[in-house]
DNA sequence: TGTACATCAGTGAACGCGCGTTCACTGATGTAC
DNA sequence: TGTACATCAGTGAACGCGCGTTCACTGATGTAC
């Protein structure tokens, strides 16, 4: 057998991370097959050893968006945060930081693709369902128990993509600062709330 | 002078209309002039005398949204509202509704198709930004002067967005319903909050 | 150990199709006389 | 009032290009002997 079987796994990985990133950035559509390959070190041709269509491949990089955090290379970067509401905060500021807007590579799926998603498949809007849900899991846990408490986090994972979208959207630079700086404070504002 | 100058204004109106319907079901790329054109009842080589290019169209529809509000004919039903702070209630409280929600016709374009516009040119931007403005003026002018007013203004522009980008993109019905209650309801308490 | 061979990941040219755009034309309209 | 005419909104065929996909080929690799 020519080749090891991890070699395949490899450069299929190379692919899915590639195309991971350009679809991130310019959308599926404005994405070539040709530009993927290209941009994995590889050649048009090759790509259908790999994947039976372009929305196979869509599928992969959708699931591999989902299951690896974008913030878990930075985060680990510094000592390790086990308290909630310091987790909390930390997450609510990174997400709508100027770094994690600046770099593509960063964003959550949730606000770079959901035009795509809303068209796809049902796969993908699982894997989203599940991503909104773990984000709240993280507001609520920074929270007391209260009868709102769910309600809040919701809040503010609505708040967090919400100012994302937006500051995405537009091209002034003032608004886009403003808009996310509105819905930080307001984010920030909602964890430190007395319980209702 | 052959037509008078009312009938190609009329037609123009059409296509921007079809235009707006369909970018925002089946997204930018998705739709092709030839369809939009068929749609309006028209043929595919008059579009020109209409626009310079498919990227000016898509400008003209954001635009239209702002203009000609789809929420303005329900709104319309009852009695014309003046007063600003019920007007903003009222802009929340549809914005973020079931009915609009599950009619792809009236969607804001901000959540429909955030996606599209991040890679597009200037004048879709430009489009955006001033659909942004336009809502957050409309919360502006329902509250007492005050420092913080705008910030407060911007942060219900992002809950609204938020709130319907997630429900378009889970497909749990439950999350789809909470979501929006909970950026529903943070929007309406910014609104009747007292200034700082 | 060395060599011949089979496998298949990867190559790059080519195909077909759809779409944005162009263009020569048509025919409905308002105007001039 | 009737007719000839100029305008230009709208038509539909055609063009060019890019992209998804196919395919005959290459050459690196592990295996058989």
């Amino acid at each position: 057998m020519p080749y090891n079987a991890e070699h395949k796994l490899r450069t299929r990985g190379r692919i899915v991370e590639s195309a991971r990133r350009l679809f991130n950035h310019y959308g599926f559509e404005q994405v070539s097959i040709d530009r993927i390959m290209s941009h994995a070190g590889l050649t048009r041709g090759g790509f259908y050893h790999h994947f039976d269509s372009k929305d196979q491949l869509y599928a992969a990089a959708v699931t591999s968006f989902a299951s690896c955090n974008p913030f878990a290379a930075k985060a680990g970067a510094g000592p390790r945060i086990t308290e909630p509401r310091k987790l909390a905060r930390m997450l609510v500021r990174m997400y709508l930081s100027d770094e994690v807007l600046d770099d593509v590579d960063m964003h959550c799926p949730l606000y770079a693709l959901p035009c795509d998603v809303a068209r796809a498949g049902l796969s993908p809007q699982q894997a989203y369902t599940d991503l909104i849900r773990s984000m709240a899991h993280v507001y609520r846990n920074a929270m007391p128990d209260s009868r709102d408490a769910e309600r809040r986090a919701q809040t503010i994972v609505a708040l967090c993509v919400g100012g994302m979208v937006l500051a995405r959207t537009t091209n002034d630079p003032e608004l886009r600062k403003s808009l996310r700086a509105a819905a930080r404070q307001q984010a920030l504002a909602l964890l430190e709330e007395e319980p209702a």
